[in-house]
Order: structure tokens, then sequence, then C-alpha cells
DNA sequence: TCTTGAAGCTCTAGTGACTAGAGGTTGTAG
DNA sequence: CTACAACCTCTAGTCACTAGAGCTTCAAGA
């Protein structure tokens, strides 16, 4: 049986994270101490390395607690979980999008100031106040 | 003069958006009629669309509000909105990185599967389940 | 001039995924 | 047995909005 902080150095996940995660449901403990203090078994520390591999991946509270149910049914049909994966996926991939579109504009905008002269006639503040200014779209 | 509706079309900044960079200080109207309504002219416009802009390039409140501090002392050297710009550079940077990183593996999981059989051997549960699975750091 | 209704107002609370702090209790090593 | 690190609960704060209640004002048409 592992106390709370035992938990948390094993798997990197914070002890008020770990209470975070009981209050909404993602992680229950084997049960308590006498005194009142959370006790987790083997199950436990494997369910909180799921949840933080899960959430590292960025995959939502909502998906986590989809996975872990479906994890917990074994006669489900694996499709879920591929579904959720690949809409994850599919969402990163948006994201990756927009920040490459954002870094070729944010190359534009800070590499063509050479950071002298006044704020006047700075071209970050410049290209900022004008949308204009810029190649693509955002 | 415009109303924070007519302002709210012209930017395609909502409404309640609009009130709540009041709320922190980032655009204050020109006035407001009688009636307590606020009303901006073609500078809280011009604003807005700075605000607009910055936002949509990732900028936080906070650095825009430094940047709007910047374009009113015209005499202060344009290098700290260089920096600031640098600064979110290195950030959207970042963020690509690891994006990408998080695509390989999402890549890796969720094409692995074919979404047949139950969750029992999902290959999706699996991955995520144990993270020696991985290639990459993350 | 009156009426209607869209648009405005303030205020509070909710979102997601935690994080911080107060103030008190328990477990354990020496 | 004592000290103190680690635990407990509860509330509130973070960021950048968003939603809703309940009220007032503005502007266009009759």
């Amino acid at each position: 049986m592992f106390s709370i902080g035992q938990l948390s150095k094993q798997t990197g996940v914070k002890v008020p994270t770990i209470r975070y995660y009981e209050q909404v449901g993602l992680l229950v403990s084997a049960g308590r101490t006498e005194g009142n203090q959370r006790r987790y078994d083997k199950e436990g520390l494997e369910r909180l390395g799921f949840i933080r591999h899960a959430r590292d991946l960025g995959f939502s509270i909502e998906a986590i607690t989809a996975l872990i149910d479906l994890q917990q049914h074994p006669d489900r049909s694996c499709q879920e979980a591929t579904e959720i994966a690949q809409h994850q996926l599919t969402d990163v991939r948006e994201k990756l999008l927009r920040l490459k579109a954002l870094e070729t504009e944010l190359v534009r905008i800070a590499d063509g100031c050479d950071g002298e002269g006044s704020s006047e006639e700075c071209y970050v503040l410049a290209s900022l106040a004008d949308h204009e200014h810029c190649r693509g779209e955002h």
C-alpha cells in the first residue's frame, strides 16, 4: 500500500493533482487509514500512470474517463478507444498547422525589427496594429 | 462614435469579450451616453484591432498590456517590443516541438489498432498504459 | 408621440485542469 | 515520547473568456 506522497513520487504527478483526480472521479484510493489518509494499491499506481501518460499526450480528463471506462469493460469494442485517439490526433494536427502559421508570422514580425530606435516607428507594433501586413491568415 | 455592438461587428470580437477587455484595463471606452452605454471612437476601434491581432498570435493579455504601454510612450525604445515578440516566438517554437512529438506518438498509437476486437487487447489502451512503448520522450 | 424589441447594462458564476494557502490532524523516525 | 514531515479538508485563485439573470436604454416604425 502506498501513501499519496509515494504515489506522487513514483508517477511524477503532484499530490494536489492526485486529489483533484479523485475529486473528478478519475482515480479513487483503495481505502483510508484509521486516521483518514489515502492508501493506494498497485492498481491505483498503474491507473495513475495511465492517466499521466494520456494527459501528457493532451487527452482531456473527459476523454481519459471514457478510456478508463472502456478498460473496465473488456467486452466492449476497441473501436471507441481508437476513435478517441484519432480525434486527439486530428486535434493535435490542427493545432500544429495553426502554430506553424503563427511561427511564420512571428518570425516576420520579431525579426523585422532591429530593436533600435524609438517605439514610435517600431515594426513589431506596426505589424500588430495592421493585419494587412500579414502574409497568411490566422 | 460606435456602440459596443458596432465595434464587435467591425473587429469580430464578441461583445462580452470587449467588456472583459475593459475590465482588465486593456480597452477603455471613449465615454458613455446619458443612459450609461459605452461609445467608442476611431482610436478605440484601432486599439481593439491591435488587441485582436495580438491575441490571434497568442500573446497573453499581460504581454499586450505591455505592448500598448509602449505604444503610448513613443520615446521609449523599441527593444522591449521586440523582446516581447521574440519571447512569444520562442514560446510558439517550444509548443511546436512538443506537438510534433505528440503527433508522432499519436500516429503510432491510433494507427496501430484496426478498431476490431475487444477493448481487452486494444493497442490504444495498452500503449497508454505502458509508457515503455513510446519511442521518444514527452 | 408612443411602442416595441434589439441591444445595452451590471453582476455572479462557470469553464478546464490544476495550484496555492489556511488551519488543523496523523504517521513515523529517532 | 516527541518532533515534524506529511497528510487532511476547504476555499479561492489562475487565464481568457462565456453564459445567464434581471434590468434599462436606444432607435425605428406606426
